[in-house]
DNA sequence: AATTCGGGGCT
DNA sequence: AGCCCAGAATT
């Protein structure tokens, strides 16, 4: 089959996105692989400044490979999925190891590596390399939903597979770099997931969605996921310009990331402040605020502490240059203005 | 096979 | 208010 990528490669070429920050006239497999891991379910607009951070302070595997991890997770701060960002770490590390610093050119070594799966490791192949590799990602599967009028069976493995098996069969007898690179586009710029513009879509004339007119009705939605909805509270302890910070384990959201310390259950809070010291006292309570993610709905509280301990943890407010979660970080900036 | 993991963009 | 995003790892 080429009629499909022989279109969208014709296309690329007048109206493809090509000043991507991650792209260059040598393909830069290091470049490529920091904005693979960072565009999983994360839009393009959201990671460019974030890219050019990252680069900047890490321009190769060994200036990555020889950082603190608070640090890498620093510059991750606020992009979300965090355990990419150890991950990419933890990859640079082993490249530099068990690869002697060379980043791995076969698609074998890379879905070994921690953080690539097939569609990223595919990616890379076919991006960095210029090999004969598939990737399936949101825009390569929307295109192809529409374009077969997939249907979603019960088992969405089955649905995935079935996806793959396009997307191989799919794939051009040259120039695999652009036509990845062109899916992508084409998914990201006509074929979007509302009013796609199919009028000027050069898939048009075989696409099975504009055939029938079911642009909507592809991709089928998925199962839908029940949000959770909890309360945290988020124990301040302050000993004057200083607060304490912790870091969490990975076994749970934001891992890696430091934080305050929290309960889930408000009649612990009392506790906890004696525990830890118990000549502390609630000093302030600041407005609760809600904090939404994915899968999770967390109406956040917050109690600050004054305390006179005054250990490791503490920290000056302007001092803190390791990773926080979003609400750790909110907090932290209302803290400030107060000063 | 199903669940978990962030935060933001878009409608 | 809900869905989705250049998915992968874990349960």
């Amino acid at each position: 089959m080429t009629y499909l990528s022989d279109s969208i490669i014709e296309w690329y070429e007048k109206y493809g996105r090509k000043k991507l920050p991650w792209k260059s006239i040598e393909p830069n497999p290091f470049h490529i692989w920091v904005s693979e891991i960072m565009l999983q379910q994360t839009q393009v607009t959201t990671v460019v400044p974030y890219f050019q951070k990252f680069i900047a302070r890490f321009p190769n595997i060994h200036t990555l490979a020889i950082a603190r991890e608070d640090e890498v997770m620093s510059l991750w701060s606020g992009l979300g999925y965090y355990a990419r960002a150890r991950n990419l770490h933890k990859t640079s590390k082993i490249i530099e190891k068990q690869f002697n610093g060379f980043f791995p050119t076969s698609f074998h070594d890379l879905i070994s590596l921690p953080g690539i799966g097939r569609s990223t490791a595919g990616a890379i192949m076919s991006l960095a390399y210029n090999q004969s590799y598939a990737i399936l990602d949101g825009n390569v599967k929307r295109v192809l939903a529409r374009f077969h009028q997939v249907s979603r069976p019960g088992s969405e493995t089955k649905y995935e597979s079935s996806l793959w098996d396009l997307a191989n069969k799919h794939l051009p007898n040259k120039e695999n770099d652009k036509y990845t690179q062109a899916i992508m586009d084409l998914g990201a710029t006509i074929c979007k997931r509302s009013k796609p513009d199919c009028d000027i879509c050069p898939l048009k004339t075989k696409c099975q969605s504009f055939h029938f007119n079911t642009q909507d009705a592809y991709p089928m939605p998925a199962k839908k996921i029940r949000i959770r909805k909890m309360n945290k509270t988020f124990i301040v302890f302050r000993n004057r310009e200083k607060i304490y910070l912790e870091k969490r384990t990975l076994n749970d959201i934001w891992g890696g990331l430091w934080s305050f310390m929290e309960t889930e259950d408000k009649k612990n809070i009392q506790a906890i402040i004696k525990d830890f010291d118990r000549n502390s006292k609630i000093v302030k309570k600041l407005e609760p605020f809600i904090h939404k993610l994915s899968h999770r709905e967390i109406k956040i509280n917050t109690v600050i502490v004054e305390t006179s301990k005054n250990t490791d943890n503490f920290f000056a407010l302007n001092e803190i240059n390791f990773g926080l979660p979003k609400p750790v970080a909110q907090i932290i900036e209302h803290l400030k203005l107060e000063r």
